[in-house]
DNA sequence: AGGCGCACTTTTTTT
DNA sequence: AAGTGCGCCT
């Protein structure tokens, strides 16, 4: 295909935009309006008119939407196209580490994620010394807002958690003593990623002119999304390289990473001399659908000044919205509506279940466990951060950094007999030597693990070129205690798991990278086995789902208290994201909208309006979205409570175990 | 004292 | 699914 013809399949607006000289840019687009197709076209224009592939980078937020796009490139271009790298601004950042660790000041680092950062968190907050402390997890988020804002902690506390101001003392000891280890240990968080690039990129001439030498544009996905750290990896570049960002502000659902949607908006007073472009006619979506999507948007306080048009005109069918009594019968109904579609003809692949959190998913989940529907669950625990994953792969850690304390302690906390205190004991010792075989003298004198264990570390360290096979000895070696340790946690499911850490292993010719491409940019178990079963049903969480779409949505849960949830009242701020969460999950359907919700009884009964309440209260931002819904947007149905115990509850309806490619 | 098993709660969202 | 608390065992 030639880049005429891709050109010809774009409309007018989003032509210009491919197609725009070299200059900065910011393409403002809609839900639907092509951001995705618009990008892929501003690649392969520039390509095709004479700019080498490799001199192009593209930033996204996942995996995921990094592998379309350059996939879709290389399916108009072809070879040309080869080169062409897109990817997560935390693997663009780590990349350029590697390749100069020493201009980065990170030489022989080692990444830890967030289940890392716990672990060093909770043991430098103290056990329950002082309980008034926020725990490990509110301090480790506390800490990475701080940083992805640039705000102080005295200002993060005001903003995120004005009940600890009091503790900022302590809070700030355990803070400083966390970077301190994390520099002792030669860690590198998820943020010290970003964070030492970016310092570098505006301290130091060379490095900055190093990394921009290499590329003549950036194209920035998801740009709403962005926060000010990001920022201020893209800031330095601005007058050597050409930044080309898409982005939508009423999609912006990442505030809590510290992202602020109106960032797109001040990007034409941060870029000089740069253009502002807008895409507003929908692609996706029937006008019943954005006629929902519109009508929430419209409610909200903030003017965002959007008014999907679908370009496919209306379809004559209503999106429905379907009331239950409770989550089971809420579960169940989406399961059989499922089954009727198929019957139908439809397949699975064509439904798409939204749920706003992993934990809401369970009750769908064993819905259609129970009903044997094939489905895949993204978002949820990744592959590589579940507990006896976790437990193989310390051993690796070891082999490629023996000075990891956390891996050590995963690892020697595994064997009869040895608990925290001991292995801190042992730790201690063992981070005074240098070598793996100083180490396993020291363990083979302090504890009674067994020394055929011992000796994996030494085999691993030995295949470390060959990590497929590292991973498979580990295993092997491990398989005993595992087993012991996940006898009541489904050990016979978790085993398969380690298959298939084997298999992503293969494509790795070092450990490192092994480890920390999966950290950075985890995969989901059930997109390994994806080859296996194509069609299945897709249950995804929210923030997951943006950038997809799919014939027939479901959108779960729509009720009081969960939109906006709990969590969010009482912050305007918070109460809009939300908002912007419902939209981005209504915006994902193509055809037909399902919205289900519980506790009929609430409508069924007269009652003093909700808002109204609030309003007394003082607030004027709404309980729940859904209380002044137009009665034309939706085909409504209530669902009467039928009176049966929940299925899934009782213990005769144990999970089977090989249904499809089902994994939680 | 340290380790371990059991029963219990408690879940936003992600790199 | 993982963290916490409690009581029992070595």
């Amino acid at each position: 295909m030639t880049i005429d013809s891709l050109l010809s399949e774009l409309n007018e607006h989003q032509r210009i935009a491919a197609t725009i000289p070299r200059e900065h840019a910011l393409v403002l687009a809609g839900a639907g309006c092509g951001k995705t197709k618009t990008i892929v076209a501003r690649a392969a224009f520039l390509i095709s008119s004479g700019t080498p592939s490799h001199r192009i980078q593209i930033l996204t937020f996942t995996r995921r939407s990094a592998s379309e796009i350059v996939e879709r490139v290389r399916m108009h271009l072809g070879d040309s196209a080869e080169g062409l790298k897109a990817s997560t601004f935390h693997t663009w950042c780590i990349s350029l580490i590697r390749r100069a660790p020493a201009a980065f000041g990170c030489k022989d680092y080692s990444v830890i994620d967030r289940d890392d950062q716990l672990q060093l968190f909770k043991v430098l907050r103290g056990k329950k010394a002082s309980s008034q402390l926020p725990t490990a997890a509110q301090l480790c988020d506390l800490y990475s807002f701080a940083r992805n804002t640039g705000l102080t902690l005295d200002a993060t506390l005001k903003k995120n958690s004005p009940h600890s101001y009091s503790q900022k003392e302590q809070i700030a000891q355990v803070m400083l003593a966390y970077e301190a280890r994390k520099r002792d240990r030669r860690y590198l968080d998820y943020d010290d990623i970003l964070d030492v690039v970016a310092q570098q990129l505006s301290s130091s001439p060379n490095t900055r002119s190093w990394v921009a030498s290499q590329y003549d544009y950036l194209l920035v996905d998801e740009m709403q999304d962005t926060n000010p750290l990001q920022w201020k990896l893209l800031d330095p570049l601005k007058h050597q390289v050409t930044l080309f960002c898409v982005g939508d502000d009423a999609q912006s659902i990442y505030g809590f990473r510290g992202a602020d949607f109106r960032n797109v908006h001040s990007f034409s007073e941060r870029v000089e001399g740069s253009r502002t472009l807008k895409l507003e006619r929908n692609y996706r979506s029937t006008q019943e659908i954005l006629n929902v999507s519109n009508w929430l948007l419209s409610e909200s306080p903030l003017k965002y000044g959007k008014e999907l048009i679908a370009a496919r005109g209306a379809s004559n069918i209503l999106p429905q919205l379907h009331t239950f009594a409770n989550e089971w019968e809420e579960g169940r109904w989406i399961g059989d509506d499922l089954l009727r579609r198929r019957e139908a003809g439809a397949n699975w692949r064509e439904h798409m279940i939204l749920v706003r959190s992993a934990f809401a998913a369970r009750v769908v989940e064993s819905s259609l466990l129970a009903k044997e529907i094939p489905y895949r669950f993204i978002g949820g625990t990744k592959l590589l951060e579940s507990a006896h994953v976790r437990d193989v792969l310390s051993v690796l850690r070891l082999v490629a950094n023996p000075q990891d304390e956390i891996g050590w302690m995963r690892f020697l906390t595994l064997w009869n007999g040895v608990g925290e205190l001991t292995a801190n004991r042992v730790i201690e010792h063992i981070l005074e030597k240098q070598t793996l075989e100083e180490c396993a003298q020291i363990i083979k004198g302090e504890t009674k693990i067994p020394p055929a264990a011992l000796n994996v570390v030494g085999i691993v360290k030995e295949l470390q070129n060959q990590v497929a096979m590292a991973v498979g000895n580990a295993v092997r070696a491990m398989e005993e205690v595992l087993a012991a340790k996940y006898r009541n946690q489904e050990w016979d499911k978790r085993r398969k798991d380690f298959r298939l850490v084997e298999k992503l292993a293969e494509k790795h010719t070092s450990i490192l990278a092994f480890i920390e491409e999966y950290l950075l940019d985890p995969v989901h178990v059930s997109q390994v086995e994806r080859l296996e079963a194509d069609d299945a049903v897709t249950i995804i969480t929210i923030h997951s789902a943006k950038g997809t779409e799919n014939e027939v949505c479901y959108v779960v849960n729509v009720s009081p208290g969960a939109y906006p949830s709990q969590y969010a009242q009482g912050n305007d701020d918070d109460v809009e994201e939300e908002r912007r969460v419902l939209y981005v999950a209504l915006t994902r359907a193509k055809n037909e909208l399902i919205v289900t919700r519980q506790g009929y009884r609430l409508w069924a009964e007269p009652r003093p309006s909700l808002s109204a309440q609030r309003k007394e209260e003082g607030s004027d931002s709404p309980l729940y979205f859904f209380e002044t819904l137009p009665d034309t947007l939706f085909d409504m149905q209530v669902h009467k409570h039928e009176g049966w115990t929940p299925a899934t509850n009782s213990p005769q309806n144990a999970l089977p175990v090989t249904v499809g490619i089902a994994i939680g």
